[in-house]
DNA sequence: CCTACAGTCTACAGTAACTGTAGACACAAG
DNA sequence: CTTGTGTCTACAGTTACTGTAGACTGTAGG
């Protein structure tokens, strides 16, 4: 039998042992088995398991989602229709998230190309932050875009 | 004198009652003035603050850069190439997640578009996501995309 | 066999940037 | 005078981890 221990799972996956002990303490893993002197000892279903998790969480899909979409996938007679359209949530998601940068990005370069040099008290860059006409749209989500996605609560 | 409520204060900038307080309590906001009654009373100077710090957050930068860009703010006489290279790495940072974010929406469109209905014991979106070979690019920098910028931390 | 030293264990605190809650006081309108 | 909304403090909760302390385990070299 191929048994391994945390460190050998974690560079299996490229997850750090902390989160996998982290993932079994909220029961996204499960417990797995133990040695005498009480280590963990993980097989090749638990490497498989752990990619799954790492590639929805690579994709952006919280850590809930990824909850939801491991409990559908032991109901494999349930429509898929389930699946997808957690798919296409977070695709819209990503593609919200995409629009919102480019408006960051256009906003910035503005703002660096339009610094030319001289002393704080008359730059161009702080006297954009401080202006309030220089705004992005109106809404304002642009905090959100580089923070944490409340997304997909399922 | 047109002195503020902190609820004034909200409304005027968009910014969240309990969020005020918070940037007080961090020292992001400098200690308003107080009614007899213990009531925190602002000024036009604090608006503008305000509007400042909700400017830059929504651009992304952190409250750590904004508290930066603050302090910098009160030194007219340093030379500016300070602020412009804040805005500039945040600039690259904003340019690194769109990059990602795009990668991040050609898989998920794969993905999406591979569904053809059925069951999810055929579920084409559950085998993308548990399949390694998928994998974006290589390196495991998805989750950080639409996560928290631990970025720019001067 | 002994000694390093890396790996593992548990439990808990800390991170960013807020948000929410509880319980008490303040203020304006009817 | 009551009702309702606004404000106060202090502290717990959020997300998804990361880091730390202090103790034990497993292994390689001498």
């Amino acid at each position: 039998m191929d048994m391994m221990t945390i460190g050998k799972l974690a560079s299996a996956t490229g997850v750090k042992v902390t989160t996998i002990r982290y993932y079994e303490s909220t029961d996204l893993l499960p417990e797995p088995d133990r040695s005498e002197s009480g280590q963990r000892l993980y097989d090749q279903n638990a490497v498989e398991r752990l990619a799954f998790i790492r590639h929805a969480r690579d994709l952006g899909f919280s850590v809930e989602t990824v909850r939801e979409l491991i409990s559908l996938q032991v109901e494999p007679d349930r429509d898929c229709a389930v699946v997808d359209q957690i798919a296409r949530r977070q695709l819209g998601e990503v593609r919200r998230r995409l629009t919102q940068l480019e408006a960051l990005e256009a906003e910035l370069k503005r703002m660096v190309s339009a610094c030319e040099g001289g002393r704080i008290g008359t730059c161009s860059v702080l006297a954009s932050l401080g202006d309030h006409e220089t705004c992005l749209a109106d809404d304002h989500a642009g905090a959100e875009v580089l923070a944490s996605p409340p997304s997909l609560k399922a």
